[in-house]
DNA sequence: AAGTTCTTCAACCGCACCCTT
DNA sequence: TAAGGGTGCGGTTGAAGAACT
């Protein structure tokens, strides 16, 4: 997957680096330094401009650099990192040791890009059904019966709401903190549904819809199905 | 088995910034 | 202060290998 060396019209050689090339450039600046990009491969014996000599050297020949094998840890470190700099690759290379900016580039734009861009779309999806269940319950809000929470701004919320909201912020919350998401699996505990719900509405004489409440973990619980197994 | 399409990643290119004169 | 050279950054490309038809 490299470029078919060949030499351009100055004579600089391009493309793909040999080994020889390679043992050039690691043995000269490991005894005499780079001070000088430009002048460096005529010094060393190269037929290659300063540029590419710089690039080989900071990417691949350079003591310390890890190549390849991204751990999960890593992974969620770019994500985080990138949803913080943006695309400041070299801003992004210098908190990962060993890593440099072409690569995390490139990690990026193969790898973790399409990942990142499934979770948006499938909470913008949550989203979307989450805003048709609260349109369905407006029906059953304006039964004063279903009107059992007063909220902040004294507007009242229906049971469903409520887990509509909590759905939306669990992924929410998943998509912020990636740590969680990719690191750790899924569990589906019955305890969630009996310890997450407010005490207000317990002591409101609350009663949970388990139905409608297992609707909105099952569809949480179906996207991080799809997700994994893409 | 052969042809085609997709994926991956090393390397190139152009531009902006910094430093020296 | 302007000009010129060197360096670093980010976007893009080219080609090998993998996957698919």
């Amino acid at each position: 997957m490299v470029r078919t060396p060949f030499y351009d019209k100055n004579g600089l050689k391009k493309g793909a680096w040999s080994t020889e090339e390679d043992n050039k450039l690691r043995a000269y600046i490991q005894k005499f330094g780079h001070s000088n990009w430009r002048k460096l491969p005529r010094s060393a014996g190269l037929s290659r401009c300063g540029k590419s000599c710089r690039l080989r050297w900071m990417n691949y020949l350079r003591p310390n650099v890890k190549l390849g094998n991204y751990t999960e840890e890593e992974d969620l470190k770019i994500t985080k990192l990138h949803d913080e700099l943006g695309n400041k690759w070299s801003m992004i290379a210098t908190r990962l040791p060993g890593r440099t900016d072409n690569e995390i580039k490139n990690h990026w734009h193969t790898h973790l890009k399409n990942r990142t861009k499934k979770i948006s779309r499938k909470s913008k999806e949550l989203k979307e059904q989450s805003a048709g269940i609260r349109e369905a319950e407006n029906g059953i809000c304006s039964d004063p019966s279903n009107q059992i929470l007063e909220s902040s701004d004294n507007k009242p919320v229906s049971g469903a709401e409520w887990v509509a909201g909590d759905c939306l912020l669990t992924l929410e919350t998943l998509e912020q903190s990636f740590e969680n998401f990719w690191t750790e699996p899924f569990f589906m505990e019955d305890t969630y549904i009996q310890t997450t719900y407010p005490a207000s509405l317990a002591e409101g004489g609350f009663s949970t819809s388990p139905s409608r409440f297992n609707d909105g973990i099952d569809l949480i619980h179906q996207v991080m199905q799809e997700l994994q197994e893409n």
